[in-house]
DNA sequence: GTCTATAAGGAGATAGAC
DNA sequence: GTCTATCTCCTTATAGAC
């Protein structure tokens, strides 16, 4: 017994697609109604606002984000193999995107930091991404040697890794997230 | 006698101006004109369209980052040092910018790759920043140890930094970019 | 809950007077 | 070269029928 896909389920879909690919100012109600195939009148009976709409798709973008990582690096139990598993993660997701970026560093260029709602979005899932990077390497440096501060190393491989996912929305390829795998197996 | 500053050069100053801080979707040519102080017909008269705005904050900007860089730096010899100033450079900017990023990593997070014109100037721009990395490091590694090849080390360095811009843009502070100064203090 | 019709305003761009 | 007036289209959002 196949349940279909709920009215606002295929609005958010919609909407969230066309935020992430062609930007959150460059799509229009219109056209979120026109590609979900229902009317007007309909939206927003589901939602508020087309800023309420955002709201919505950056809060499951966020849990999206996180449950897939988890389930990437599931098996994963080598602090190092976690980083390299993480960076693919990443690589994988920019690959099936087509280049088009992080979702949460697009929206923060098009809006700034003015949606006190959305710029709080956008810290909470930047900082859990550090804490995350910050866990695997407290396992490296309790078993292994100590190369630096972890917190430091913590925060330089996360500004890596952001610097080249925007890289990889500015040249369409992957070759700087593979580069940061490349500093990752000589570091460690 | 002092020169007044054009029409044209008043319009391209008010456009780049709100095109960087609220965002190119965001900005309306009404506003643009109504902040500039001419009238509409003024301003198609120097500019095509929007677009053509666009190309020629673009440029600018593009020619103002490495004059203003190279004066900057004009001073240092030690590769080090550069180095280090290089992202100081960065700190100043961001610093009296508030925090609103890399004028071609948001036009980039707002357009897409779809317009040619705007993705060439950005993977150009962003090309010159890293060649310029790599040039520093080349100094570094003849007059002192290999720590590793030198070009992933350039293209590590200019991803820390990018990831850095980034990050003050959602954070608002220039806390990271602090954090790439100490880590290139670690690391020579 | 889904629909159509429409409001009210802003977008980018052009024509033509001065 | 600068101005005003205007065109056409699109924007977000609401009202009210079914």
């Amino acid at each position: 017994m196949e349940k279909k896909i709920s009215t606002k389920q295929r609005i958010l879909d919609t909407a969230s697609n066309l935020f992430y690919y062609q930007g959150f100012n460059n799509t229009g109600i219109n056209q979120i109604i026109a590609e979900a195939d229902i009317a007007i009148g309909s939206l927003y009976k589901h939602y508020r606002s087309k800023n309420d709409l955002l709201y919505s798709y950056l809060q499951t973008e966020e849990e999206k984000f996180f449950t897939s990582l988890n389930e990437y690096l599931g098996k994963a139990s080598d602090p190092k193999e976690k980083l390299l598993k993480l960076v693919d993660f990443r690589i994988r997701l920019q690959e099936e995107a087509q280049c088009s970026g992080c979702h949460f560093i697009k929206i923060n260029a098009e809006l700034g930091r003015k949606d006190e709602c959305v710029n709080e979005l956008v810290l909470n899932h930047k900082a859990k991404q550090k804490a995350y990077l910050h866990e695997i390497l407290d396992e490296l440096s309790t078993s292994g040697s100590q190369h630096l501060e972890t917190s430091l190393l913590a925060n330089i491989l996360f500004l890596m890794i952001e610097g080249a996912v925007v890289s990889a929305t500015i040249t369409g390829n992957t070759n700087d997230l593979k580069s940061v795998k490349a500093y990752i197996q000589q570091l460690f």
